[in-house]
DNA sequence: ATCGGTCTGTGTGATAGCGCACAGAAATGA
DNA sequence: TCATTTCTGTGCGCTATCACACAGACCGAT
């Protein structure tokens, strides 16, 4: 949802809201141009399901997608968030096509789309391209790693300055449109427990939240609180993808 | 620690003990023939630390390895585990080179091991080889995604199931050499929390223990009290990776 | 045979998080 | 303006897991 309408415009300045699409070679990226297409991405619209195939490969600009498995019973667990850093659908050049979770759009905004089968053809062809999708496809599976660590040895307080500080880095701006509800099934825990949570984190000013808007107040607050995975998995995308070329 | 000491010998029927080598056609094993070199991993090796470097890929025949994390504050959790049908390494296709994990011989036994950079190499060179890496590496992905809703979501009891189902998986006999000490920091839980899960399972006569030695008894019996996150795994394991070739 | 170390069993109390139930406040829509 | 829905706050009892402490059983080495 942001707050100023982006044009639907295949400008190199643009396409450079993708840390990943930004990072690409000019040449590359002149081949890839006329593919993209830049579509938005409602809050709650699902990109694939569990084991379903995928017809294009998304590059959010705007737009924050969560990784979400679904238990038998009903429960849910986020496995991993997908912004402007990174691409959605690693499956389809990782060679299996699918994968056993769900991608969901948690804050709304823009990506790029590419059909997949290109995309394939250039993951084959060029060297460049298939670097940068390898290294981002490591920092997502530490991403996930400490997902796993997280979810094993940290309070839900620590959790949710986690999952604040990876989603507000993927955001243009420092509100994030959020019901307490959302976060506790991308947590997997309570409402009630982010609500907690949540309260605490408020009366220590280091956000400010109302009725589904959440508020940035104190970043440096907020990683005092956070546990040591935040910082893993920063300092694993810092060092596996490099600066964005300047545009 | 196999009863029969395997020879250290290149034929080919021990080198398709690792399902990921086993896999590859015969011209490109040909090339590689010379180079692996088979290894003995003693149990509590560490094959790579948090952040360093692999001189070698590790392809597992009789070993298991766990990867894991341990937090600053001493506590630790297995990131996912690799036996004879994976390699230890992807850091180094993937392009970058290093982990924030480590990699530890959970069971003793041996695995072949291939310098860095002739796989570099050989992904570079060859797409059989490029496809089948990247595969597992989709696999693994999922493995560790799903360790992730396991911890957040199951009991110490039905992970307690899918840990051993996963070892005995990648075992090539039913007895297990390890302690519920160990198992608790795998799992990342005390030690009396596997004690009270092993307990039952035993006097269910699902398995049978005794002071660091794990016997499979009743393997369905363990599968009807996993949760669903083993057979999710496997499931990804069985269509990603396609059946080894005859040999 | 014995001693020391290792492995497993057990108890007791604390606590984080869960499930449920409900209330009030704020937004929404007719 | 009013009714309805959505969102957040709160209370209460329950359970799984934790932290710590210690005992008994077993094993290996001397």
């Amino acid at each position: 949802m942001p707050t100023t309408h982006t044009p639907v415009s295949h400008s190199f300045h643009v396409l450079s809201q993708n840390d990943l699409l930004a990072t690409l070679p000019v040449d590359e990226l002149e081949r890839l141009h006329h593919h993209l297409e830049l579509v938005p991405l409602p809050l709650g619209e699902v990109i694939y399901e569990s084991g379903g195939k995928l017809s294009h490969l998304y590059f959010p600009t705007t737009a924050i997608v969560s990784l979400l498995y679904v238990t038998e019973d009903g429960a849910s667990a986020e496995i991993s968030i997908v912004g402007n850093e990174g691409v959605i659908g690693v499956a389809v050049f990782m060679g299996g096509d699918t994968m056993p979770n769900m991608a969901v759009v948690q804050s709304a905004g823009y990506a790029y789309r590419l059909k997949t089968q290109l995309l394939q053809q250039e993951f084959n062809r060029s060297l460049p391209m298939r670097h940068l999708l390898l290294r981002y496809t490591q920092a997502l599976l530490t991403q996930m790693a400490q997902t796993a660590v997280c979810n094993r040895h940290h309070s839900i307080e620590q959790q949710l300055c986690r999952w604040l500080l990876l989603s507000f880095d993927r955001l243009p701006s420092d509100e994030l449109i959020m019901t307490q509800e959302l976060i506790s099934n991308m947590l997997g825990v309570r409402r009630e427990g982010i609500t907690d949570a949540a309260r605490k984190l408020q009366s220590a000013g280091l956000i400010e939240y109302h009725r589904g808007h959440i508020t940035l107040l104190d970043r440096q607050g907020l990683e005092d609180n956070v546990c040591e995975c935040y910082g893993v998995v920063k300092k694993e995308y810092d060092r596996l993808l490099p600066d964005r070329i300047a545009t």
